[in-house]
DNA sequence: AAAAAAATCAAACGTTTGTTCCTAAAATTT
DNA sequence: AAATTTTAGGAACAAACGTTTGATTTTTTT
């Protein structure tokens, strides 16, 4: 049976604390001096414990191998599309941007530049940042990154009467009909820069 | 004189991804074998010069005592504040958020969450997060966070024949003018979640 | 082609490290 | 109070580690 003493307590701050400042992990002994325990296999023990409970990470047989549960996720702005060119290339990739992931979760996630104000409506404006989850399908409602003219365009999407409409979220702007259109990505989020 | 060969490059590519995939900092040896180099010294004196323009953080005699610079700010959620309480106690803070330091630098960073539809017409919505600096004045059209009656509150601030004046950016809302006014941040971002 | 400089390597040294095993103390249960 | 379980410590081992030194290869300059 485990206890929850406060010592383990202790040793769990103190390696967040510690991977904070200086980037990697303690090793067991700095742990033990930072807690006063005097004991490496203390120590020991009680990472493995944080390590079977999930708060952190830790390898095997390897130095200073503790860290933290990640809470980012690493996203690439894509830049302006060439024509022809496939988007997602490592060229187009602008900058990559760490989003905290208890906000934006997923996989296959990027990150456009918005441009124009055909989205104002719900709060769109020019230079903001979208974060977008890749995919090739949408539901209606949905809004949606979609390639026409091989350029990246942000509407709401709608699948009506076998055409694909897409919706500007602004009163002086018309709907767009298609036949078909090519869908990469959905509009999950959106960060702004004041 | 120090060469540019696509050998340490390489090296550096190598610290980024082991690093992003484990959690941890890769050793002298690892990095050798990953990048084909054959002695301890020449990954050694890589991490140096790596070290030396930037690019890493290296401790000395430290195992796998390697980690990138921080791309990432954590900033606290501050909650619902009750009556009377200070606003930054511990208490306050609902969650914590890694933001790209990319886009969002500086120090006393703090989050709130959007209520209300006051400041519609800038693209703040309901539910939305804003992301505030720490100060206690504001320059004539900020967007400040004011501290009226115990509760935060959200506007463009002005100063005018002595008066603060808090805008609301929403046309069905008329000003709101003080003869003094508690400012708590300036809102320098947004995020939101779709 | 020779000389100089830079890059890479091989080997070894002394630490630091994670880990194990066993003992000792403290807390809990009987 | 004795027995049992839990928590912590001591000591040691073998492996992994960062670092140093000096030689060797490759590249650049003369």
């Amino acid at each position: 049976m485990r206890a929850l003493t406060g010592k383990i307590d202790e040793v769990f701050e103190f390696v967040q604390k510690y991977i904070k400042e200086n980037g990697y992990a303690p090793s067991v002994r700095e742990i033990c001096r930072g807690c006063e325990i005097k004991s490496t296999a203390t120590v020991f023990t009680y990472l493995n414990e944080l390590a079977d409970r999930g708060l952190i990470n830790k390898a095997n047989l390897k130095n200073r191998a503790v860290s933290l549960k990640q809470n980012v996720t690493t996203v690439p702005l894509v830049g302006i599309v060439a024509a022809g060119q496939p988007i997602f290339a490592t060229e187009n990739y602008e900058d990559f941007y760490s989003l905290p992931s208890n906000f934006f979760s997923g996989e296959d996630l990027y990150m456009l530049n918005v441009h124009g104000d055909s989205m104002i409506k719900i709060g769109m404006y020019e230079g903001d940042k979208i974060i977008v989850k890749k995919q090739e399908t949408a539901d209606n409602g949905d809004i949606v990154v979609a390639l026409v003219d091989d350029s990246a365009t942000v509407k709401r999407f709608f699948k009506r009467d076998g055409k694909v409409i897409l919706h500007p979220e602004n009163d002086e702007m018309a709907d767009f009909v298609f036949d078909n259109v090519k869908i990469i990505g959905k509009v999950i989020g959106l960060i702004r820069n004041i």
